[in-house]
DNA sequence: CTGAAAGCGCTTACAG
DNA sequence: CTGAAAGCGCTTACAG
């Protein structure tokens, strides 16, 4: 292995000159610069990042912590993993992945070590059992999802009331007064999934305000399961003439429903979703949707993580707890209600 | 910070002791390694990593260089990125993950700087410029994917020839005489992606020897141009009673084509895809697939390395090249072709 | 069974 | 502008 000792060797000079002609930290003569530089390229020189860390304090690692639960849609918190690992990449920082199902575990594990600067946990729950271990560790955290207590926090999420009041209202507007919004699973709830029940009970609260009749149910996370109960929803409630949906498996098997039923978006049926842009591509879903901006929160995340990190005052600023204003995608599924 | 400099004083023996103690590596006796073991637990000692991987030469950490392609199908990738994550972590090591798409210029980041004792590659493509960067590192690597040259490499995939096969044969053995195969996207193909010629060149040949018409087309990618090309393809061979699908994006479109059409499976049509359980469950996929197995290679390819990252002699052992043989997983939706 | 010391490869005050 | 030295927190021969 290649030390900076062997690079100080042959361009003739100290390691420590060697360490600052390589770092900037202070001002070197243009020639033995030039000698180093040389010197690196033609040794293959790079730092060992376990001594630089040792050294510094500072790993340049970040850790990302998902979480994968049994009834939720995989791919979509793979867009926030790839939010957050393009932005540390920006910024100069690796990414420390972590998929263990006990989080909290696992946190403790890489903060307690040292192995990371900072953290950023996905899909944080109301009563979060790793919250409690960030809060006790030295590095500083981000949040992506709205824990039940953010207290020492900075925190980013899309804003689920107004995600709520949006779909309600974009809906009531076009003139319709019977919708049916499908949310995540049960399970997602009771497991603390909190933007399941913000979203619809804002919904709720402003179909109350505007008057619209609002059949709320929890969805399943499967076919076809999922898609069984779409057909039964809308057996059950003739009179909808408006779907939400705030559960992408729900989303996925819509289409099939839909043709299976001899119905098409929006004429004989409106429809909101919400899920990212991605999603929508991939899947090609054609339902206009609430942009759930998966990368743009691992983005602010990381982004404000590492100002946290890098800077001492930023270390004590006051706490963050940012909302990202829904913005709804015209994909054009939805119109005025059949007459 | 705790060091183990703290819990030696607190347990009352020097570091050495301490460390010896906490490693096991030399006998200790009981009422030392009792009143180090409460110094640890007192004090919440754990060792510092960048400390140990500095005076060990081991960091614990494999890293994971995902490549994720413009046409290619994310959420494919993130099962093999949980299989290679979840198995690290059985065996005590963390991931680092890299998903830039210079792969071979991160792949030398992280070894060059020695902050992963070895790696995983996915989506090895036949000329991946990540391969002469792994050949020269010092770190063992481990492959999921097919490169044209796999010299002093160990090398885990699918065995798409056969998968080739199989499909062709099981079709055969039903009464099936034309077919229609949709592969990957032609990009995929010239970027590299050998496994979508491997599996069509074996069905094609399979098909001459078994005396079937084979008409073989590489797909899109995405919605909704891949629900046009299956509707045009149908419409082009009407003499075709099987459907073979290797690509994702054909399969998860494919229901509502045949929706669309009045056609279901295998009443009318005989459909067999190449995907993951994990995807049909997610999807709902009602097709027989030749099972690609992303968690078990991702499975293989870590234990690989492993053992060859900790044994000396494993180190030094041939390389081996690994292909996993294609599994059919009958959900109904195939049978003898309509007469 | 235990301890004092060297060393892993960096960075950074301290001195000049 | 440069160098010699200390120190980061571990592990592990070397000695006893």
């Amino acid at each position: 292995m290649v030390t900076i000792g062997d690079v100080a060797r042959a361009a003739g000079v100290s390691r420590s000159t060697a360490s600052y002609a390589l770092s900037g930290k202070r001002s070197i003569s243009a020639e033995v610069r030039q000698r180093v530089d040389d010197a690196v390229r033609e040794l293959g020189y790079t730092a060992n990042a376990g001594a630089r860390a040792l050294a510094t304090s500072e790993t340049m690692v970040i850790g990302l912590l998902a979480q994968f639960h049994e009834d939720e849609f995989a791919p979509a918190m793979l867009q926030y993993m790839l939010g957050v690992s393009d932005t540390a990449r920006e910024l100069d920082y690796d990414i420390l992945l972590v998929t263990e199902s006990d989080g909290a575990r696992a946190l403790r594990r890489i903060t307690d070590s040292r192995m990371v600067d900072g953290v950023v946990l996905l899909n944080v729950a109301e009563d979060d059992k790793r919250l409690p271990v960030l809060r006790a560790a030295p590095q500083p955290g981000a949040l992506v999802g709205l824990p039940g207590d953010c207290s020492s926090l900075d925190v980013f999420d899309l804003d689920f009331e107004e995600a709520g009041r949006m779909m309600v209202d974009h809906m009531h507007r076009l003139g319709h007064r019977e919708l049916i919004l499908v949310s995540q699973p049960e399970h997602v709830v009771e497991r603390g999934g909190a933007y399941v029940w913000r979203l619809q009970d804002a919904a709720l609260e402003q179909a109350r305000i505007r008057g619209v009749r609002l059949h709320a149910v929890f969805g399943e996370s499967k076919q076809p399961a999922v898609g069984q109960l779409l057909n039964s929803l809308l057996d059950t409630h003739p009179g909808a003439t408006g779907l939400l949906l705030n559960n992408e498996a729900a989303a996925a098997a819509l289409p099939s429903v839909l043709h299976a039923r001899g119905l098409s978006a929006p004429a004989d049926l409106s429809v909101i979703g919400r899920y990212s842009d991605e999603f929508a591509r991939t899947f090609s879903l054609p339902f206009s949707s609430i942009e759930s901006a998966p990368d743009r929160l691992g983005r602010m995340a990381v982004r404000q993580l590492v100002r946290r990190i890098e800077s001492p005052e930023a270390r004590n600023q006051p706490h963050v707890v940012r909302f990202v204003s829904p913005e709804l995608v015209d994909r054009g599924s939805t119109a005025a209600p059949p007459t």
